[in-house]
DNA sequence: GTCTATAAAGCGATAGAC
DNA sequence: GTCTATCGCTTTATAGAC
């Protein structure tokens, strides 16, 4: 009986804390989110945090952005390959990333490492999530009757009126910009 | 005859200074640029800088904020504002950003610091440059024949883009999306 | 006006006790 | 697995020589 709990929650408390690394992430950007903050928001001192992350606070964000990334994969980039009704899957991102963004209050934290200093170190995932993003929402449009160069020029035109939105939203202290940006992109995709 | 020189570019060399602190902060964020970098970029010493910045970063940060608002006061929104030829001015507007940001190479330092962790320091400075571009855009657009509220709302969605165009590009590090973002807006905008 | 030296604080990261 | 103590480095900012 050495230990009351053998093996209790080791992953789980892991995976419990990436959410939590991310809003600290996002709030900060990469650089402003000192050990200090991260230890604040979380509760664990440094010790524990470099026994989860090695690799220290370059890792934490590689897992938050690589589990970002997984979410808009299975929520909104999949649903918008499946040929069964592309238009309902447009609709349904909208919605998803209306709920993700928390109607504007949230911020994208790949964005935001695109802006940063740190952009260089993670340029290749960053690159690779608003590439999928605009592939599988220019796949969807081309279904919905769009040809592939008009598809691809408004799948553009999507993701980057998203960021700007959030950007938008966040420099002028107004979320009510983000669902607004949102019905306005509503009509120029499935007009 | 104790000098050579009694006062030559005083004040001359503190104003070409801000352009090369501006792309020192657009390149590394506020957080990011640090006084080793800035000695770097301009060839000055700490004891230079803060002779001529006393507030030392902040001080800095705010006075090329002040001059980045002053040109686009200048050579954007007072153009839109001016009754004679709206149309003409919103063209020229996208040709002046298109210009000013180096065709997507180069990032807004108000977005930049929107986004950062320096956000509530610059709040006010930040939210009044969008708030005038948005306010003289939507003059513009009303003047060329749209109600108010539709000239406010598609002022809203030009300014979102070209920050949203500004953000994709430098992720996907693919400067042409800033052109072609402009390009769908003017049609947008003059349609 | 520009420099070097230095102060004081914060940073990420490591070591080792428990 | 979590903690405290600490290292070594960088940061902003100041002081004072020149």
């Amino acid at each position: 009986m050495k230990t009351p709990r053998p093996t209790t929650k080791p992953t789980t408390d892991r995976a419990a804390l990436l959410p939590l690394l991310g809003e600290v992430f996002r709030a900060h950007g990469y650089e402003g989110a000192s050990l200090a903050l991260i230890t604040e928001a979380t509760g664990l001192g440094k010790g524990s945090l470099y026994h989860f992350f090695p690799g220290g606070k370059k890792q934490m964000a590689q897992e938050v952005l690589a589990e970002i990334d997984g979410w808009f994969e299975t929520n909104i980039f999949a649903p918008l390959r499946d040929p069964a009704d592309p238009r309902a899957a447009i609709e349904a991102m909208l919605a998803g990333v209306e709920t993700y963004f928390r109607s504007g209050n949230r911020v994208c934290l790949v964005g935001v490492i695109a802006l940063g200093h740190a952009r260089d170190e993670f340029a290749a995932p960053v690159n690779d999530y608003f590439a999928r993003w605009q592939d599988a929402l220019a796949e969807a449009l081309r279904r919905s009757g769009l040809s592939v160069a008009a598809a691809r020029r408004r799948a553009e035109d999507a993701v980057l009126s998203i960021q700007g939105a959030l950007v938008l939203a966040r420099a002028r202290d107004d979320a009510k910009i983000f669902p607004r940006a949102l019905a306005e992109l509503k009509v120029r995709l499935l007009a």
